[in-house]
DNA sequence: CGCTGATCATAG
DNA sequence: CTATGATCAGCG
């Protein structure tokens, strides 16, 4: 039994190409969360109210994503990013996509080519998900895959926004920032809870205490990266 | 019903 | 406590 056990519920090794990488995801379009679950050896949660990763870290086992929760690219050998994208039965992106925390303290001082936005962009696999509420969480399915990295116009439009957001940070404006900035990137909070403090850079250039935000993409964005890839699929 | 601000789970 | 994975929930 023990083979079974390590063929069933261990994840899967980490891919060696893209092309690897992708013929896993490819090969999981179509298939349910309860199916997949199945294969792990692990329960599928009643719904995501209290477990809101559970479909991302589902599917990090079954792609064979290595870094876990270090701050690495899923793929660390491939340097690929992994993403769930929830979509209604349009395949519209119902929610925004997490990029990455902003370093309070750091972020005014660096370029945009050295961004952690830039980086953790650079090149992202999306996996849509089907998030119908009408749906039961363990029927819903994966989609098609996307393997993106941002072309030029993409990219032009994301450092726009990300030189507009840090600049203001670095400029001790943070507390002036709301979700309402930025075209396809915007700055939220990201903590457990609204009581969570780190530490900032007030006006003065004076330390302060402040809660923790992220980058994320607005679903208008990742809504148009899924209509290029339906429009001229076959491309890896 | 979209969007912003708030929140939840787990690993190291 | 900080990093990862995100979705929830209420207001306009």
């Amino acid at each position: 039994m023990e083979w079974f056990a390590r063929a069933m519920f261990e994840p899967k090794a980490a891919p060696r190409s893209e092309l690897e990488l992708l013929a896993r995801a490819r090969a999981l379009a179509g298939v349910s969360l309860g199916e997949l679950a199945l294969q792990f050896g692990v329960s599928v949660p009643e719904s995501q109210l209290r477990a809101k990763g559970w479909v991302g870290q589902l599917l990090e086992r079954a792609l064979g994503a290595t870094a876990g929760s270090r701050a690495k690219p899923d793929f660390e050998g491939l340097g690929i990013e992994l993403k769930t994208l929830p979509v209604d039965a349009r395949g519209k992106p119902k929610e925004s996509t997490f990029v990455c925390t902003i370093a309070l303290t750091e972020i005014g001082e660096v370029e945009w080519e050295h961004s952690r936005v830039r980086r953790k962009l650079a090149r992202v696999l999306w996996v849509p998900v089907e998030a119908e509420a009408s749906l039961p969480f363990a029927g819903r399915r994966f989609g098609e895959p996307l393997l993106w990295s941002p072309d030029s116009e993409e990219e032009a439009e994301l450092r726009f926004d990300w030189e507009e957001l840090a600049g203001r940070i670095g400029m001790g404006e943070l507390e002036r920032i709301t979700g309402h900035f930025g075209k396809h990137l915007q700055v939220r909070p990201k903590a457990a809870h609204s009581r969570v403090r780190r530490r900032g850079i007030d006006e003065d250039g004076a330390y302060v205490e402040a809660p923790p935000r992220g980058f994320y993409l607005r679903p208008s964005f990742t809504l148009r990266l899924l209509r290029k890839y339906y429009a001229a699929p076959a491309r890896a």
